[in-house]
DNA sequence: ATGGGCACCTGGCTGC
DNA sequence: TGCAGCCAGGTGCCCA
């Protein structure tokens, strides 16, 4: 479920309860996620203090004096800070406990999400290591994404999603960055002009900094580490809006599947 | 090289 | 009420 803003509004919310603080154990109650949890993870992490907490796309980076977990979040999963005598409840599959007497727990239902553990530069890690430039940072530059796409007959909708190209955007902030940038999502990537393009990247900018801004969107299960829902499904043009009037022209929104993806769109106010 | 499709998994909702 | 079918914030990998 979560993209950047999701991830970013849990990392902000977790960094605080887990910097300057030792890692007292680790609790596996499921390692069966979409790579199994390593063993020798609990026992790596052990004893550790936590130095930072970082993102990389849609990655967390949880830098401790022994090494970095890697955690993702996938489809489904969510990080709560609370009280570790907290009964779990159902895939509440792991639980970082540490000497506060809180834990940060990790739960997944779909099991899309990975936990894992590297003593190297995580950046270097082979998930990490061919990531492209972060959406929020100087390096997202419009003539290089513009380059990138020339000759690409990919839609410009799969373009922006592909971790090649940007990282960070998934299936909701897409749509919605098209929409605003007044781009059809079908159109092939190489198609899209250079000033396009300018556009469509202050407006991926912009739709994510709101996003986060307001804690990112819930729209079924989502939940930031304190449990709160986020508030940015109210400000949405058209993801989920199929039949519904455009908030802009009231031309009725359009919904196809794209790439396996659903895929939403006024076919008056993008071209 | 590029594009497209599949797989992984559970739960919630819809419609018969 | 029950149940089959469909859909879901991701992404690595395989195939043509």
């Amino acid at each position: 479920m979560p993209e950047l803003p999701e991830v970013e509004t849990t990392r902000r919310g977790i960094e605080p309860w887990l910097v300057g603080h030792r890692i007292e154990q680790v609790i596996v109650r499921d390692r069966r996620l979409r790579w199994p949890v390593p063993r020798a993870l609990p026992a790596r992490l052990r004893g550790s203090t936590v130095k930072a907490v970082g993102r990389r796309a849609k990655y967390l980076l949880i830098a401790t004096d022994t090494g970095t977990a890697i955690l993702h979040l996938g489809m489904s999963g969510s990080l709560r800070v609370m009280d570790a005598t907290v009964p779990p409840l159902a895939h509440d599959h792991v639980d970082i406990v540490l000497d506060s007497g809180r834990c940060l727990r990790f739960n997944d239902p779909r099991r899309f999400g990975c936990l894992l553990f590297t003593t190297g530069d995580p950046l270097r890690h082979r998930l990490l290591a061919d990531l492209a430039v972060e959406p929020l940072s100087q390096e997202f530059d419009s003539d290089a994404l513009w380059r990138h796409a020339r000759g690409r007959r990919t839609s410009i909708k799969a373009f922006i999603m592909d971790s090649r190209s940007v990282v960070g955007v998934g299936n909701i902030y897409a749509s919605e960055a098209l929409f605003r940038a007044g781009i059809r999502p079908g159109l092939a990537a190489g198609k899209v002009s250079r000033e396009r393009m300018a556009i469509l990247v202050m407006r991926i900018r912009e739709v994510l900094t709101e996003a986060i801004g307001v804690g990112g969107t819930t729209l079924r299960d989502y939940v930031d580490p304190s449990g709160m829902p986020g508030y940015f499904r109210q400000k949405l043009f058209v993801y989920d809006r199929a039949g519904q009037p455009c908030r802009k022209c009231r031309t009725t929104i359009r919904q196809y599947v794209q790439a396996q993806r659903s895929t939403y769109w006024c076919p008056h106010c993008q071209r």
